[in-house]
RNA sequence: GGGCGCUUAGCUCAGCGGUAGAGCGCCUCGCUUACACCGAGGAUGCCGAUGGUUCGAAUCCGUCAGCGCCCACCA
């Protein structure tokens, strides 16, 4: 006997447990059965499962549930991210706490830390999937610095390279002075930055007394401006061009160069070049062959070597022994400093308020350096040119379709990906360098040392790059090299390419573009033929959830609370494609009534006897009830097929709910009481037998969203002869002869009930009171079928019978319309008689005004002309039953009038 | 500056060319032997504004407004 109370916590852990030690969850290389893969989106190893997790792995999981049930060999490959960055800096800090300096303990020892605090952290975010109830194939998990994957990386590399798609480049890099490394244009995010635009005065050579203001919002950087540029236009400044000017503080003689960079609205109109610290800059420099020293050092600070030479004392407007003074000064005191200085000479024109975007580490969060260093480069744009092409021809195609115009945009103004890093934590570049600097890209050392000494001679020794890759490169091979490449497996054969990739729209650039790029380059092929892209989760104001704002709702605390299908299924139920999710706690409370509600239902029917019978027959009952319900239930395994091939998890919970809540308990089990309390016989069994065959299908179409509770009852009910539900075959709609006839009298019944609860409910006539119901201008069909019925009638309308009206009226009625026939429920010493004229009056005022609406439009020629005629065809019939409907509610009227 | 999305019942959101919907909330009634995480009934909408296309527009197109986001932008 099941439990009077759902309690999630008695059997989640259980079922799980018992799925993963049976090998539930693992895909099947060697059968024929044709493939379904998912590769999960592999969260950080350290990490542990969020709120925005939940939403994407219950996606996940309930589409591989449910092709697993099609019989599909459903793979969902498990794994984890090495996240370079993050990680490194949750070890670092850890060590921090210790008092250790990564830099003191050295590349090796902080490596061992970081290995160490994985053992540790490592699964528990694998822990929390599973809690969620996520069916992936364990044994077969991957973390992006195993041994396989760190070969498929040196492999790629190593391709890439040789084919010229990597490459060494110096020039300016998103430099994060804060973790010291160069990272990607996608790791850099504006921010709107209060500040000053500083007009400053260059003195411009040979005419003294002369200037040329130019505006910067970054007067630090000035001590490594090598030009000022002015538009070649501009008249302002047009006997400049080809001058010097004066830069002041350092002395150095720097031209004035005409470059329609310059524009001649913003700022002075003249603006100063620094190549080496800024994008811009750095082109202008490149056009006209401009020196670039460096001024600021890894970490910000004034750095003078490449400028030493420069400093030259010019009284009036340069200070040498200023300028070696702020060396290794921080660049934001520099500029402090340096702005002094400036006004003490003079040399400033104005300071203006001024705001603008900022470029900041994503990760760090301190403002991005533009600095030229030597850094690995991948040809994106290359790359990319396959991966644009195979989502124009749709060979992969994004759920919402406008994200492919999001995903066009970025890749075909995409930029040179710098993949080095100067971290620790990550794949080491495979490339060695000579002390001549040649560099030997390979595998292995031994590789490169062969090829070096084949060069350079036999006494060679060679030094390792120290940079490690982006953690998005091992990312990028995720589709492929999880399967065993650049081994040929069985895997690799079968289930690449995936069938569809599940992730938010966050990461589209970061990973979705990069597997497209590196899939069609290794493999032919491209990874994933549907992106399905999610919404974000935010709290339910609408807002980012984040630690700071302390809005964040942790999903294993819901989990505990209500349940992991509860959570499963309110993030289902809110799963719109590409939108992003409402969520808070209330929700999770609100849907988990709906996993109580079968639970109660099923309750209900066990103790009804209702039991699983293998040697039902759907197509053999006779009983309107019986085939009703089957229908339906044929209906909603449609809805839920339509629904989960669309990617749209709302639709499919709310089909399955509406079937469950209203169809089978509001109605179906009400139906069916009064069988089931009668005598045994065929249209009890068949009841009976309806009923276990529908609960079955219930069970089995909740699955793929709530797999617990379903599989749960399916073995305590009894359905575990068939075997475990998760891999119970996907129901089928099976053809129910005589549904639409079933149909129409169980439409009618629903229909009676509901308008004698109904002026019941209106007139406040007390439950206690039962009257009989008498039908006016019934057709024989409908008496029949009220006599069919009658218990039904009786429980569910509060009726003692149902008859036909004979001779006269009773004076004191309430009626209703259902159908051709006018209902009377005699109610004379309980209703207010004016009340119920004014409320037969409004219907009949309310039917006689959408009748009109329906007249009009039917008045119309051109709508009877040009309308589909099925339109046509059924606004008149919309108008007949208005009409009809009008006119039984005026004889309603006429029979109680004063 | 370029682009995208959103604006529908009090709230959260479906619907995207032919009768305006759901869940929650609200109001009334109800312990009818599965379920008060319940049952029955009810109220509530110029479907952001404005033009247009169409026999017909919440739905398609234009314009505008508000909100949110992405990309670019360190003068």
């Amino acid at each position: 006997m099941l439990d009077k109370t759902l309690s999630p916590a008695s059997f989640e852990q259980r079922l799980y447990e018992g799925w993963e030690a049976a090998g539930r969850f693992g895909a099947h290389p060697e059968s024929p059965a044709a493939p379904f893969t998912i590769m999960i989106p592999p969260p950080n190893v350290t990490g542990s499962l969020h709120i925005g997790h939940a939403l994407t792995f219950t996606i996940q999981d309930t589409l591989i549930r449910w092709r697993r049930m099609q019989g599909r060999d459903a793979l969902w490959q498990p794994g984890t991210d090495h996240a370079g960055i993050a990680t490194q800096m949750v070890v670092e800090r850890l060590l921090a706490t210790q008092g250790v300096d990564r830099r003191e303990i050295g590349r090796e020892k902080f490596l061992e830390h970081v290995w160490e605090w994985k053992g540790q952290s490592g699964g528990s975010i694998t822990r929390q999937l599973r809690r969620l109830g996520a069916s992936l194939d364990w044994p077969r998990e991957r973390f992006t610095m195993d041994e396989g994957l760190s070969e498929a990386v040196r492999e790629v590399f190593v391709t890439l390279h040789r084919q010229g798609l990597i490459y060494r480049d110096r020039r300016l890099v998103n430099w994060d002075p804060k973790f010291q490394t160069a990272i990607s244009d996608l790791e850099v995010e504006s921010r709107e930055v209060k500040g000053s635009l500083w007009h400053l005065r260059y003195p411009v050579e040979g005419e003294a007394g002369r200037f040329i203001v130019v505006a910067t919002t970054r007067p630090e950087t000035m001590l490594g401006d090598t030009a000022i540029a002015v538009h070649p236009e501009d008249e302002r400044f047009r006997d400049l061009i080809g001058q010097f000017a004066i830069l002041p503080l350092v002395g150095r003689r720097i031209p004035i160069v005409a470059d329609e960079y310059s524009d001649p609205e913003k700022g002075s109109g003249a603006v100063k070049i620094t190549p080496a610290h800024d994008f811009n800059d750095f082109a202008v420099g490149k056009r006209h062959g401009l020196a670039m020293p460096s001024v600021l050092d890894a970490d910000g600070r004034v750095f003078l070597d490449e400028i030493a030479g420069d400093i030259a004392a010019l009284p009036g407007v340069t200070e040498p022994d200023f300028v070696r003074a702020l060396a290794g000064k921080d660049r934001f005191a520099a500029r402090k400093e340096i702005i002094a200085e400036l006004e003490r000479l003079d040399l400033v024109e104005k300071i203006e308020p001024h705001t603008h975007a900022v470029p900041h580490g994503d990760r760090s969060g301190v403002p991005i350096e533009p600095r030229l260093t030597m850094q690995w480069y991948c040809d994106a744009a290359t790359l990319a040119k396959p991966a644009i092409e195979a989502v124009e021809t749709g060979r992969t195609e994004f759920v919402p379709k406008h994200f492919e115009n999001i995903f066009f945009s970025w890749m075909r103004d995409i930029q040179p990906w710098c993949i080095s890093r100067q971290l620790w934590w990550g794949h080491q570049i495979p490339a060695w360098y000579a002390p001549d600097g040649s560099v030997f890209v390979a595998r292995t050392e031994e590789e490169a040392l062969a090829e070096a000494r084949a060069k350079l001679g036999a006494d060679v020794t060679l030094t390792r790059d120290p940079d490690v890759l982006d953690t998005w490169f091992s990312s990028a091979l995720w589709p492929f090299s999880t399967l065993g490449w650049p081994t040929k497996t069985a895997e690799l054969a079968k289930y690449y390419p995936g069938d569809v990739l599940v992730t938010g729209w966050d990461i589209i650039f970061f990973w979705v573009a990069r597997m497209m790029m590196m899939g069609l380059h290794f493999m032919g092929d491209v990874p994933f033929r549907t992106v399905y892209i999610h919404g974000l989760v935010r709290d339910e104001k609408g807002q980012k959830m984040s630690k700071s704002k302390g809005n964040v709702i942790d999903p294993l605390e819901l989990v505990d609370s209500f349940g992991a299908d509860a959570l499963r299924f309110t993030i289902a139920s809110l799963a719109t494609p590409g939108r992003d999710v409402k969520l808070g706690r209330k929700r999770v409370e609100d849907f988990r009534s709906f996993g109580t509600k079968l639970w109660n239902a099923a309750r209900f029917c066990e103790m009804n006897g209702i039991a699983p019978d293998a040697g039902f027959d759907p197509a053999a009952v006779r009983t309107p009830l019986a085939r009703w319900i089957l229908d339906a239930a044929n209906t909603a395994i449609a809805e839920a097929n339509a629904a989960l091939e669309a990617y749209r998890m709302d639709d499919y919970a709310s089909a399955c709910y509406r079937f469950v809540w209203n169809s089978f308990c509001d109605w179906f089990l009400e139906f069916a009481k009064p069988a089931l309390n009668g005598e045994d016989g065929p249209e009890k069994a068949e009841v009976k037998g309806a009923a276990q065959h529908v609960l079955g299908t219930i069970l089995k179409l909740l699955h793929p969203v709530m797999p617990y509770l379903t599989e749960e009852l399916w073995a305590r009910l009894g359905y575990g002869a068939e075997g475990t539900l998760m891999v119970t075959a996907w129901p089928q709609p099976i053809a129910i002869p005589g549904a639409a006839e079933a149909r129409a009298e169980l439409d009618w019944v629903v229909g009676l009930v509901s308008a004698v609860r109904g002026v019941r409910a209106e007139m406040n006539v007390p439950p206690s009171v039962t009257v009989p119901l008498l039908a006016q201008g019934a057709a024989a069909e409908t008496l029949a079928r009220g006599a069919r019925w009658i218990e039904a009638i009786r429980r569910l309308g509060r009726a003692t019978g149902f008859h036909p009206l004979e001779g006269e009226a009773p004076k004191g009625v309430a009626q209703v319309v259902v159908g051709e026939a006018t209902i009377l429920l005699p109610l004379a010493e309980v209703i207010d008689l004016a009340a119920e004229r004014a409320r037969l009056a409004k219907e009949r005022d309310k039917a006689a005004a959408e009748g009109a609406k329906v007249e009009q439009k039917l008045a119309n020629a051109d709508f009877v002309a040009r309308a589909k005629p099925e339109v046509v065809e059924e606004n008149r019939e919309r108008l007949a039953a208005y009409q009809a409907e009008v006119a039984r509610l005026e004889a309603a009227l006429a029979r109680i009038a004063e």
